[in-house]
DNA sequence: ATAGATGCAAAGAGTTTGCATAGGT
DNA sequence: ACCTATGCAAACTCTTTGCATCTAT
């Protein structure tokens, strides 16, 4: 990760302006807008490159296959609407769970994923176009 | 799923006696123990009908390919050792989580992981040889 | 000019499927 | 005997790696 490069710059991209969770196939479709000719294999290089300098982030939910969003933001959690599958972030925390663990077991983190209807998605809420 | 097989009873045999969730290979492993030469192939046929039939259930971890746990268990969640990477139940819960939602979103469930140290490898505890 | 980055294709890892055969009922 | 379930191997999907070429510095 010493160069400047198109693809890098449209990758980072990518993932910055998203207001959401990218997968790696929408990396490179959404990268792809920009670099031409963009290879699958660039975006995962380039991924795990930004992962490791900390630049992007993994979300990573229960039985999906990893996205990516920006670092940098503060400990927080993640709601699958259950109806239009959109991940939104959480930024609550129940906080320490220490007290859920068995006894002599050591909690040092915590996965948190809600579940249910985003403000889009819930029946109450104003008609509108469901989102995909 | 109509027949009974020495097969079929091993595999639902082991994610049974199993204290926590088994992946399919460490399914494979335990029902190998009673059917000799039994293939990966009817591991995956098996748990799946095993789950359609509703005998078991999938625990899907962040990141980590689904693992099977006997079904009809009350509401729970999981533990996973940072150091052996083995999963464990949780019976414990934080209860009610609508409170840290979004306004205007409707949290109908949640899937909680914690991570850390099992008994086994918690560093103080007694010494005892590291399991994998 | 030099060495890191890219693109393609092949290689891995995990899971599923096709097909002939074994074995429950 | 019939027909489901099995075992093997090939197919698939997703991700990683090898290698020749390109390109940012």
């Amino acid at each position: 990760m010493e160069r400047f490069t198109r693809q890098r710059t449209a990758i980072h991209a990518a993932i910055a302006c998203a207001e959401r969770p990218l997968s790696p196939q929408e990396v490179l479709e959404t990268a792809r807008a920009a670099v031409d000719g963009l290879g699958m294999a660039t975006v995962y290089r380039n991924l795990k490159a930004l992962l490791e300098d900390g630049s992007i982030q993994a979300v990573q939910l229960p039985g999906e296959s990893p996205r990516y969003e920006t670092a940098g933001q503060s400990h927080h959690h993640h709601f699958q609407c259950t109806r239009c599958t959109r991940v939104f972030d959480v930024h609550a925390c129940p906080g320490d769970l220490q007290g859920l663990a068995p006894n002599g077991f050591t909690v040092e983190g915590h996965e948190l994923t809600l579940y249910g209807r985003c403000a889009d998605c819930t029946p109450k809420a104003s008609a509108r176009s469901a989102p995909r």
